[in-house]
DNA sequence: CATACGTGGTC
DNA sequence: TGACCAAGTAT
């Protein structure tokens, strides 16, 4: 059994060092001097950093916080505005969310982030690890962070091999267990960034690591093989058409997507429900009574539970042509989610 | 507890 | 090349 007492201080001592840098981060040297985060910027970064990657979340933090440097710059933008700029990021729920939150911290908070963790997670979006990482990285309160990282590398430390999930509360006693109460906002980003580095799901980087003296999965040799997880469902392959539209002037036909479900509230093509394989090629209704031409190809794209392959219908119309067109000037692909986008760069080649 | 919900990188 | 994986939440 590791000594639990010395682990945390290990591990800070090894983050005092290591500390990767981020747009969003106030790093322990500056944490010492005094220097408290922004809890709008902690808890922007927070929620792009679901089930994403940091590197993928870099641009996207400094584009939104350039244009909307506030809670309360975000909480008075357009709906749209905010859609757009998260495309391409995925789980869109997330950018609904951010800026119901937003506005849920203006209307209800006068604007300044609440430290509470019950407070935090009442807010839209921000779910038990979303709180107890704002709560601890923005406000320096000791809360438990129990992410895929934290998972990762309880489950070796203490060579726990039941899988996941029903391992979770196992895994948060330990990582609870092991929280201190001096400096528990590093000590989060610490073990985090442990996992994220040194604890990688593949390969680990154990001789580096600066708890592989504790280790028991390493002294048993089975790092490689936890945590474990139960299988996985495979995914049906759905298909369905969708159709383009360019005006004379060059404007295209476009639709918001409904707020609930899959691309909820997104910008996309009108076209088809999709549908599996195993049925028929969906037309669905086209969105006018027009000559369309099928183009070369096709888009295929995976989800998080469906792979899906798209037919492209397009056709030109003339300028007169009654609809939601939005004309070149308002147009922007990176608008689009990845999907819709895939659909127009095949128009385009 | 299971399922829906994106995307890009990696091996 | 396809499966796995990433600082999860809502229902």
């Amino acid at each position: 059994m590791p000594d639990t007492d010395a682990l945390p201080r290990v591990l800070l001592d090894w983050y005092d060092v290591h500390a990767r840098d981020m747009p969003w981060r106030v790093g322990p040297v500056q944490r010492k001097a005094g220097i408290q985060p922004d809890p709008y910027r902690i808890w922007m970064s927070e929620i792009m950093l679901q089930q994403t990657t940091v590197v993928t979340v870099r641009d996207y933090f400094q584009r939104f916080v350039a244009r909307w440097p506030t809670v309360r710059d975000l909480a008075a933008a357009q709906d749209a505005d905010v859609m757009g700029e998260w495309a391409g990021l995925g789980y869109y729920a997330r950018a609904r969310n951010l800026l119901k939150c937003a506005r849920a911290v203006v209307d209800e908070h006068d604007g300044v982030f609440p430290a509470d963790h019950a407070a935090l997670l009442q807010l839209p979006g921000i779910g038990p690890y979303t709180a107890a990482a704002v709560s601890s990285i923005a406000f320096d309160l000791r809360h438990t962070v129990l992410d895929g990282n934290v998972e990762r590398v309880m489950a070796r430390l203490y060579d726990i091999h039941t899988p996941l999930p029903a391992a979770k509360p196992e895994l948060m006693a330990r990582a609870d267990a092991l929280t201190p109460s001096d400096r528990p906002g590093d000590y989060a980003q610490a073990v985090m960034d442990l996992g994220a580095t040194i604890c990688s799901p593949k390969s680990p980087a154990c001789g580096i690591c600066p708890w592989r003296d504790p280790c028991a999965a390493r002294a048993a040799g089975t790092q490689g093989e936890l945590p474990k997880k139960t299988p996985k469902k495979p995914k049906p392959v759905r298909h369905g058409t969708v159709y383009l539209a360019q005006r004379a002037d060059g404007a295209w036909l476009l639709e918001t997507r409904p707020e609930k479900g899959l691309l909820g509230g997104m910008l996309g093509w009108p076209g088809s429900p999709w549908v599996d394989t195993s049925e028929p090629l969906p037309h669905g209704t086209p969105p006018l009574d027009t000559d369309w031409r099928t183009l070369a190809g096709e888009v295929r794209h995976t989800f998080t539970h469906f792979h899906l392959i798209l037919t492209v219908k397009h056709a030109t119309v003339p300028q007169d042509t009654a609809g939601d067109f939005v004309t070149p000037d308002q147009f922007r692909p990176s608008d689009l989610p990845t999907v819709m986008r895939k659909a127009f760069d095949l128009s385009q080649s």
